[in-house]
DNA sequence: CTAAAGAAGTTGAATTCTGAACCAATCGAT
DNA sequence: ATCGATTGGTTCAGAATTCAACTTCTTTAG
């Protein structure tokens, strides 16, 4: 059913989901961001620290790490260029393509790492996974599943 | 069930429900702002005018948006200062209370909202609620109304 | 009535982010 | 082989964000 100006505006079950996902997405990253500080990282450093300490030799070529955290190359390589400053990463070169850099977790980065992990999961249980219920989670994700396979594949596209 | 180090990691569900959350709120606000773009608006010109055109006589003090909109005065500040720069708002004396001010929104704001709200409406069906589906809408707000609500508290102590 | 404490907002400097321009190396087709 | 198109990554300038300091007004307590 649509009004007549021809848009089809939310109803109200539309509006609060839509408004709930917006106010916990926010008021998530800030909360997370915040427990974060102690230990003088960022929520991007973190999941750069955590994207790096799960892969193979602890090090991905900056595309791929630029892939999985969502954010562009350019940005990525300011990133890095700050953690390289702290002494939690480091470039290496790639030898298979001399374009190419490799991000790589230095002993620094990985015992920070190991130190600030049980932290931040005790962070995310607290104000998110807890609260949910097995139920939640298991509804939650039938629900974005698709959300989220639909925007990565028109990622590449657009 | 706990690891020997005492620290509840999450389980296979949680972690993809986790992410499955970060990354359509990512991927989603990401492509949101692009929608937005041509009409040269960010996200968050765009939800200021909305709180504005849904409020009593287009206007709101610079506390309630802020609080309603979730940042910081300061970012607000900012913010509104653009935004009156691009004619969208103005900022007009609180009788009541000297020190305080309204944003309010000016005609060009109200015409940009009539004119762009369509369109952003659209993008938010198209790459979010109708991609749930009733049931999914449904149980997403049920998901994440508790947790909304936890964190929208917490933010007053913290 | 006054002094201290708190609330409303702004400002400015330092940091981070964005988008376009750029360089160098690789790929692909002729 | 070589020329054009892509890919990997950085850099620069401009815009947005953060954080703390600050001003002004209001409230509260004595």
């Amino acid at each position: 059913m649509e009004t007549e100006t021809g848009t089809n505006w939310l109803n109200h079950e539309e509006q609060r989901a839509w408004r709930a996902h917006l106010d916990v997405s926010r008021l998530l990253m800030h909360k997370l961001e915040r427990d974060l500080q102690p230990f003088g990282l960022t929520n991007n450093d973190y999941e750069i620290l955590v994207n790096l300490s799960e892969s193979e030799d602890h090090r991905m070529r900056m595309s791929d790490l630029a892939a999985a955290t969502l954010q562009s190359k350019s940005r990525l390589s300011h990133q890095i260029t700050r953690m390289e400053n702290a002494g939690l990463v480091r470039r290496e070169n790639c030898e298979s393509d001399r374009r190419g850099l490799y991000g790589v977790l230095t002993d620094r980065g990985w015992e920070t790492m190991r130190e600030v992990a049980p932290h931040h999961v005790a962070s995310v249980r607290q104000h998110f996974i807890d609260l949910l219920g097995a139920s939640g989670i298991d509804a939650l994700y039938g629900s974005l599943a698709p959300v989220a396979e639909h925007l990565r594949t028109r990622r590449k596209i657009g």
